[in-house]
DNA sequence: CATTCCATAAGATATCATCTTTATGATCTT
DNA sequence: AAGATCATAAAGATGATATCTTATGGAATG
């Protein structure tokens, strides 16, 4: 049997079960079935589902509503759909780009403003440099100065000098070891960090390398308060000029 | 026209447009093109899509692919799906609740800890309880109280106290007006809050409405710095109660 | 206020196209 | 002749299409 026991307690009969009411759609219990399942631990990483045709005989429904059950697990970043012989639906390992994708989405239909993500984005960096202070290792380290070493290289080069910023402090968030502090900073430069850097001028780029530089030294030195405070003045600074980027930008637009 | 412009750029034709070696499914195109759209500004909540019927025909595919594509964007969050006269597809306001899980699902997928959970939690909540010092309205202040009232009077019934202190938390971050924070501990929540708290003693009970209470003073007296030192110290007793509670949960398993 | 009508999503069925893995077989090389 | 390599076919799966029927929700209608 291929399909995992857990997600043929409901399908225990030939005929439809679901018919009654119909007031939520069969599909869409079939996505509770498998989400509750997980949750449940009844389901792991990298467990078979089945194919469409499979799960539309086990649920006792037709290939169209298992396709539109695969079709939302796959965009819930709960399933992985492999087309082809030996293909199906197995349970995904989990997706950070997805998942920073859907915040993004969120963020943007909710109307945040860029203070706001700022401050999200202050509370993450801040607690992850303490934490990287902590439990850094000597890959971390090595791996925050190969980077500082690549921004000095390429400082004149705006935009390449704006993504090597940004994988700096991604750098220091996996210097934390702490994985939903990581995944969050990525959902959050996904949405706050510029594609490019039009008011970034050589001095402040000097500056922030400085800064970069600094932080990379304390967390080296296990100094987790003084990392805390410096990340946390940095990204203040980082905030108050998003905020002004964006007025400027608003200004431009009415005008 | 119902659709928006920015949706028709890429079905400008009668005949099929994406035939050319179809490297990646129609449907995905779809749900590209719209994802795309909306981080363009060219597309709002609340803006219409279209029909099934209507986007199968405006890209030139079945309506099978047009559903698939509104399966994905539904799971997304991006859009909204009504049934009946006058249905369709429009564009979804933000949906916090759908997202919370989300990130509950990829955290349970990539394995995170308790302790890894409760430590973001602390970021988000420290800074939470900092700017709700600074933001809080006098609508805010009472709904603190209110709740602080509440938890007193069930101070005895183990999950709706717990319950309420789930609440109260949210609530600081309600107060902080920063809907980042707001949904990230609601994700966080929905991960980390125990449903049934099994080793909470009356005494304990009465020491955390006792930490809410001089709390919801330090926000009312705008004592950042203070709210945050509390907070912090509140969310680290938190922790170190629930990763106690795993453990003890893990060895149970073992025996 | 209840009823009817109708547009719409939800679901079923059948069929074909396309992709991907695997097995097979022919050919080339040693 | 044995083994390696590449082309090809078969099989199993998703992708896509077409055409139905059914359930639902909203608005017009009485």
């Amino acid at each position: 049997m291929s399909l995992h026991p857990a997600i043929l307690n409901i399908a225990r009969d030939t005929a439809p079960i679901f018919v009654a009411g119909r007031s939520v759609s069969l599909s869409s219990q079939i996505v509770a079935e498998v989400r509750d399942a997980l949750f449940a631990k009844k389901l792991k990483p990298g467990d078979f589902l089945g194919t469409e045709k499979d799960l539309a005989a086990r649920f006792g429904v037709s290939r169209i509503v298992a396709r539109d059950a695969l079709r939302t697990l796959q965009a819930l970043g709960i399933a992985d759909i492999k087309m082809g012989k030996g293909g199906g639906a197995r349970v995904s390992r989990g997706n950070p780009r997805l998942f920073a994708e859907t915040l993004a989405v969120q963020l943007d239909l909710t109307g945040v403003t860029v203070a706001e993500i700022m401050d999200a984005q202050r509370a993450i960096e801040t607690l992850a440099a303490e934490l990287a202070a902590e439990h850094a290792t000597a890959a971390d380290h090595a791996n925050l100065k190969r980077l500082l070493d690549e921004a000095e290289a390429i400082i004149d080069d705006t935009p390449a000098y704006t993504r090597s910023c940004r994988d700096f402090h991604l750098a220091v968030a996996e210097a934390s070891h702490n994985r939903v502090l990581i995944v969050q900073l990525i959902s959050l430069q996904h949405v706050s960090w510029p594609t490019e850097n039009r008011t970034l001028t050589p001095q402040v780029a000097r500056r922030v390398l400085a800064v970069h530089r600094e932080l990379a030294n304390l967390i080296e030195m296990r100094d987790a308060a003084g990392a805390r405070r410096l990340m946390d003045d940095h990204v203040k600074m980082i905030r108050a000029r998003r905020v002004a980027e964006r007025a400027h930008d608003e200004s431009d637009h009415c005008c």
